[in-house]
DNA sequence: CCGCGGGCCTGAGAGC
DNA sequence: TGCTCTCAGGCCCGCG
């Protein structure tokens, strides 16, 4: 499921449960989720107050009382839910909507806010690790990302400078987390779409010699911020995993112009070509080769 | 250092 | 209905 925004729509909707709020209890239902868990992981939550509920690029950061920091991701198709106690019918019985599977909920936070929050990864490529805030930026996990694409420092010049001399192609430039952290492949797919720009093209034609930004790199900005802020506002896409906190859908798919739509019409306006798809470094390309270039 | 392909898991959907 | 095959939003690792 989740790229940057469908993190951050989880990162929102856990907030009110969580920020200021005690793990009274937690429970890892099985040992390992992508990794084992550490030996002390239950030990460290339980107690601790999350001080603060943060995110970078796609990981999700708690902050807590201890020092600690419970680092989150929610891989390919981890969720979060939040249930309010008075949902809970008795003592480990929460209310799913139809099509989950509470066969996958491995971990569960009872809040002193009066909120149950599981994560439910049916695929297990998600984790969860705690670390010493102290030791964050020695974690390796986060240590080789490149600039959030919301952030202040993600800009044109960035974005030239860290694509100047790739030898690889713009889109996997753009999934390559050390040059920007927080897209993949749809909003990747999205973002090139609506700067006109072919995902075959050069990552290095977005710095001109002097490794300054070109006209190109100014649009690739200006459609990633757009179709990120847009997604946000949606609640995320839900392609088959991602729902938001409530058990809702995101509905950005909705507003997908080549995700997912190969052999539809191009919905740029006035352009008469169809959206094609084809396999670029493993993964799906969807775009339109009439009008971007 | 860089770029690429394989692998980790399960489930959904297509085709037979 | 049910089997088999392909594919999926991410990321780490090892190879050349």
């Amino acid at each position: 499921m989740p790229e940057l925004p469908e993190v951050e729509t989880v990162r929102r909707g856990l907030q009110p449960a969580m920020e200021g709020s005690k793990i009274v209890r937690a429970e890892a239902r099985r040992k390992d989720l992508r990794f084992p868990f550490q030996k002390d992981f239950i030990p460290r939550l339980q107690g601790q107050t999350v001080t603060g509920l943060g995110r970078r690029a796609k990981y999700l950061l708690a902050d807590l009382g201890s020092g600690d920091v419970l680092l989150m991701h929610l891989g390919m198709s981890g969720s979060f839910r939040v249930v309010q106690d008075e949902e809970t019918k008795a003592p480990g019985q929460f209310h799913y909507p139809r099509s989950e599977n509470r066969a996958h909920d491995h971990v569960v936070f009872h809040m002193s806010s009066g909120s149950t929050v599981i994560f439910n990864d049916p695929r297990r490529f998600g984790y969860m690790k705690i670390i010493a805030r102290t030791a964050l930026e020695d974690e390796p996990l986060l240590k080789g990302l490149g600039p959030e694409p919301l952030g202040n420092e993600f800009d044109a010049a960035m974005l030239a400078r860290s694509c100047a001399g790739r030898k690889t192609s713009l889109k996997a430039a753009l999934l390559d987390q050390r040059v920007v952290a927080g897209l993949g492949n749809i909003y990747v797919c999205e973002a090139l779409f609506r700067s006109h720009l072919s995902p075959k093209r050069l990552a290095s034609t977005m710095a001109d010699k002097k490794k300054e930004p070109t006209d190109h790199a100014r649009r690739l900005v200006t459609s990633i911020h757009a179709v990120l802020n847009q997604a946000i506002k949606a609640g995320g896409s839900s392609l088959r995993d991602h729902r938001q906190t409530t058990g809702e859908l995101g509905y950005f798919q909705h507003s997908f112009q080549v995700y997912d739509r190969e052999g539809e019409q191009c919905q740029s306006g006035g352009c008469s070509g169809i959206v094609k798809r084809f396999t670029q470094n493993g993964r799906s390309t969807f775009w339109c080769p009439h009008c971007q270039k």
